[in-house]
DNA sequence: CTGAAAGCGCTTACAG
DNA sequence: CTGAAAGCGCTTACAG
């Protein structure tokens, strides 16, 4: 691999100058520069990424880490987000690390920050271990997480806002003139997405004078079977649910072949509108709440970036996505 | 952040006690180095990475190179994977640095090679540029692909072997006492992966005495729609197939939906094979072939790992992993 | 407009 | 068993 030395050399010019003009720097005769960047190119010179770390104090890569290997009851690692956050660094120059949340001693993150490893740090999933978050803002060192932290925790963060979308997905069904609406949460209820889900239909009921009725709701685990059973005990119930909101794709298949099996036809008996525009909501007719991932992804890396550059510090930032219900064929507001 | 001559104060050494102690090189008495692994964890010292970097000339990270955004007909990121290529890399010590290949004049790939950020590289699917891997030979820089490579390229790669799969598969339906099979490819033919899947089925059924049919033959794109277009086309025949070796998941609920629409029953009237034994084959009682990216990923890591260390330029190597057929509900053999 | 020199934080022969 | 010193490949004041 070529360095600095062998460019000056080839161009006939001191290191200084092949440096200048590389990063545009300094001021050098359009020959001088013409020359040197002729060598650089025959020699198919790359300036060594280390040196620059070590003698700027500068790393252009910043990490994202995932979430442990196994709290996946979805799948994180969408494509979206890691082209989203990918097209955005890379437009700044930077690149990513991935590294995993391990939940060990000392968590991964931490070790590429006091490595030098990483400028900032996207988070996808907030962490158990609030700790790192504080050690991080202690040493004023900038990170953002990809999903709405728990209280109390000092983040910046992006993400929809999932009460929201859940009231105005429950308000459609009730000015559609349902009365009776079943909710399927996405997961275990430990997750804050799960809670906040389940408050905006609470509040959609309550707000519109409608009781809120727990054999109404079911805890769902996101795929087929969850989503089956969910629509078992809704169908068991005396007076059953005319519409329901489903907190995955997976559960929202497994409502539809429930109905079905029981002869009941979507919309006309069952209405149902299902979280996440994915193309599994799109290949089978779904209406269904746009969680814009890639946008998600995009402004929390365009928020690192901007606090990257803010040597200064400064308050966390919080950044509410829109999240739009693409009506298709499952449900359809009465106009 | 601390830095070696901080712990080197700290402890009342000099820099190199502690780049020994901390490396478990050279010679140290046991209370010196239990001094300094004091101070260590007293100031919360790690290593400056590009510092190691720079004076090592090797760097701790191996590259991963995603396919060019737009080119994913199936979603590459898969959690499985991404884990699988952490799990190995971790345990040796190296980072993951995510990369796009960009179809750009110079691959993105061989910058990071140039500028001294990676020691390796992983691609999950093969560019269309071949002079990547040419340059990188020529460099003799190690590089794993997981994915078969098209021919002529001297890499290293590991795969599943599809043709054989689709072979097996092919031929269960065969024993089973079926003579028209129908093939729906995973994507467009340009790819390897549906060639080789097309040529395993046609040679199984060569290699049985039955005639290939090109009418029983439908190129896939991957989604429910197309499964469904396929199965239209082969309930159109004169003699329509009784058996389904389906490309993809989608593609074979797309049949299967087609099929119940048309009455017929599935396995009793037609059975079906997919690939890819994802969390969908599973919800949906598919029998599928097991495509197992995790282990992909592991292998060609460790490959890669092992290339790192062999200095000397060696034979590209291949390795062929194991799929299994898992039967359910959509056919079963015969005993 | 251009070059010589210091220094970033480490590792590793080399002396002692 | 321990320390002083050179050097990895760059950037950036500082002279000329």
């Amino acid at each position: 691999l070529a360095t600095i030395r062998d460019v000056a050399k080839e161009a006939g010019v001191s290191i200084a100058a092949v440096s200048f003009a590389i990063n545009g720097t300094g001021t050098l005769s359009e020959e001088t520069r013409k020359k040197i960047l002729e060598a650089v190119g025959k020699l198919n010179y790359r300036p060594n990424a280390s040196a620059k770390g070590l003698v700027s104090g500068k790393v252009n890569t910043i990490g994202l880490i995932m979430p442990k290997p196994g709290t996946d009851f979805f799948s994180f690692a969408d494509n979206d987000i890691l082209s989203g956050i990918g097209a955005v660094a890379s437009k700044m120059g930077f690149n990513i690390l991935l590294s995993w949340d391990q939940g060990k001693e000392e968590s991964n993150a931490l070790s590429l920050v006091r490595e030098g490893m990483v400028r900032g740090l996207t988070f996808l999933l907030p962490s158990n271990d609030l700790d790192t978050y504080r050690t991080l803002n202690d040493m004023n060192f900038p990170f953002v997480l990809m999903s709405k932290p728990p209280e109390g925790s000092n983040c910046n963060w992006v993400d929809v806002d999932n009460m929201d979308a859940a009231y105005r997905a429950t308000l459609s069904f009730i000015k559609a003139g349902h009365t009776r609406i079943g909710f399927v949460s996405p997961g275990p209820m430990e997750f804050l997405v799960s809670r906040e889900r389940l408050a905006g239909y609470k509040w959609a009921l309550l707000n519109h004078g409608l009781p809120y009725d727990e054999s109404c709701v079911f805890e769902g685990i996101g795929n087929l079977e969850s989503g089956r059973q969910a629509m078992q005990q809704f169908m068991a119930l005396e007076e059953r649910p005319t519409a329901v909101l489903a907190g995955a794709n997976m559960l929202a298949l497994g409502i539809l072949e429930k109905c079905a099996d029981a002869g009941l036809s979507c919309p006309l008996d069952v209405a149902l509108i299902t979280f996440d525009n994915s193309p599994l909501a799109m290949d089978y007719n779904l209406t269904a709440i746009e969680i814009p991932r890639g946008t998600i992804a995009r402004e929390a890396t365009n928020l690192l970036m901007k606090k990257i550059s803010q040597p200064t510090r400064s308050e966390p930032e919080s950044i509410i996505i829109p999240s739009e219900i693409v009506y298709r064929q499952t449900f359809t507001p009465s106009l």
